[in-house]
This record gives structure tokens, sequence and C-alpha cells, in this order.
DNA sequence: AAAAAACTACGACACCTGTCGTTGACAAAT
DNA sequence: ATTTGTCAACGACAGGTGTCGTAGTTTTTT
């Protein structure tokens, strides 16, 4: 049983996760300095944040040492795909397909993109009528 | 110049302007109704975060009626635009065809819908390699 | 050994959000 | 004309969020 239902992360709690995602496990310093930078705000903030997310359960924090080392409980796809949804539901009328559009019609994809993505229409047409 | 860099609707808000979106311009009551269908949440409470959203400029109201009559500010393929932009800057590290990717994984779309991005898919190729 | 630095924990805080109750004005029903 | 219903406005309030300062402890530097 890995999900455990876990809560929506806020806004500041993502940016943490998202520094998370890239980098791997990190104590509370490193993530500080990935994510304020340049924005300024203190140290005791992201480690409250922190907390707050170990409360949660978004994070678990490996504590052996002095300075304990953070990393998400959930992995990015997961969580991704819990924010994707739940933006579909409240703004799509729960059309993935909707937002499909709406996303690709106000951005400038690569070449790559569009071809990741026509693979994956393909699969799920193939899917779809066998 | 149209767009005067509205707020992001929290989610009650949008909730109210997804009625809005789908209906026209409604009373309070109407919107309440639509709104909180089932949901049990008080006729009052509509009625502050309407007012609240008219005070932040999402909403605009007509009070030549003692029933005052809301309408959405901004269209819904703005505000969608806004939010989708938003949960790919923060969750998707800017590229929409990640999040594309991942909308389109976790979703059964259907064959017009698919038909549908295809199509599009095919126009952003064709302006892509001209 | 003493001083400085780094680290966690914790309380405090201002702000926002969603929720409701009450009030006073107006309209509808009786 | 009186009662009943509807409406907007407003204050209040609990819960959450992001922010920081301070205290106490451990580590590092001098």
């Amino acid at each position: 049983m890995p999900s455990k239902l876990l809560p929506r992360p806020t806004e500041a709690e993502l940016e943490l996760l998202s520094v998370l995602w890239e980098q791997g496990p990190l104590t509370v310093r490193e993530i500080h300095e990935a994510a304020s930078g340049g924005k300024g705000t203190g140290y005791t903030t992201t480690l409250k944040i922190l907390q707050k997310m170990t409360v949660k359960g978004l994070v678990e924090r490996d504590e052996t040492n002095r300075s304990h080392v953070y990393r998400p409980v959930a992995e990015a796809r997961q969580t991704r795909g819990q924010l994707v949804g739940d933006l579909v539901r409240r703004a799509f009328g729960g059309s993935p397909a909707r937002m499909v559009v709406q996303a690709l019609s106000e951005t400038k994809a690569s070449a790559s993109d569009l071809a990741e993505i026509r693979r994956l229409l393909d699969e799920m047409e193939r899917k779809l009528k066998p």
C-alpha cells in the first residue's frame, strides 16, 4: 500500500519539493540555498516549512546526523499527477483533453516535445480501438 | 488594453467562476444554488466570496436591481490559461509539454479528444518546420 | 578553553480564506 | 397594514500559511 493520501502541497511546499525531486535528499541548508535563491527569505522559514511538511507526511527526514536530511515521500510523477488532476477537475470540468488543448495552444513546445506527445497519442489511440 | 493582471482565483472563487462561465451572468441566489449543490454551505458564504471577488476585480456586478447580477471579468480561456501556466511553471519546470505528457498519461480521453489534440499537434508541427 | 558558527525547536505574528450570524433595508404575501 | 421573506452589508472567527526572532544545543574555529 504505497500512497497514503497525502495532502496537496501548498505553493511554498511545492517549491521545496521541486528542489528535492531534482537533486535528491538534501539538508535544510542545501534546500534553502537552492530554493530561496535570491528570494531573500530566511533560513528558519525554510526549516519551518520542512518541519510542517514532515508532520503532514509530505517528506521524511533522516535525523542520524545533526543536519537532518530530507527526502520527498511521494514521487514527482505522483504528486504532479495529483496536481494536474486537481486542476482538471476544478477548472476544466474534469476533461483532461480540454486542459491539454489549452496547454498546447499557449506554448511553443519543442519538436521533440511534440514527438513525445504524438507517440503517447498513438499509443492511446491504439489502446482505444483495438 | 483589456487584461489588468487579475489575481489568481482561489479554490472557492474558481468554483463560482465556473458557474458563471457556464451559465452567464447570474444573481447571488442562482450562483449559490448552482455551486453549493448539496455542499451545504450557506447563502451568505457565497455572497461574501462574490463581494471579495468584486473588490479583487475578478467579477463585476450590475446593481440596478435589488438582486445584484454578477458576471466574470476575464474570459474562461484566459483564466484557465493563467492557471495552467502557473502550474506548469511551479510543478513542471516551465515545460508545458511535460505537463501534457503527464495529463495524457493518466486519463482516458475520448477518441474525439485525441483527434482534437492531434489536429493541434499537426498545426504546431507545421508552424515549427515550415 | 573560549568564542563563533550552525543547527533544531518553538512561539509569535500578520495575512488570507472560507465560514457563519446578525442587522437593517426592502419587497411580497397575508 | 402587518407579517413574512429576501437581500446586501458587515463583523467575527477558526484554521492555515508564510514569515521571522529567539532560545538552547552541538559543532567548529580560534
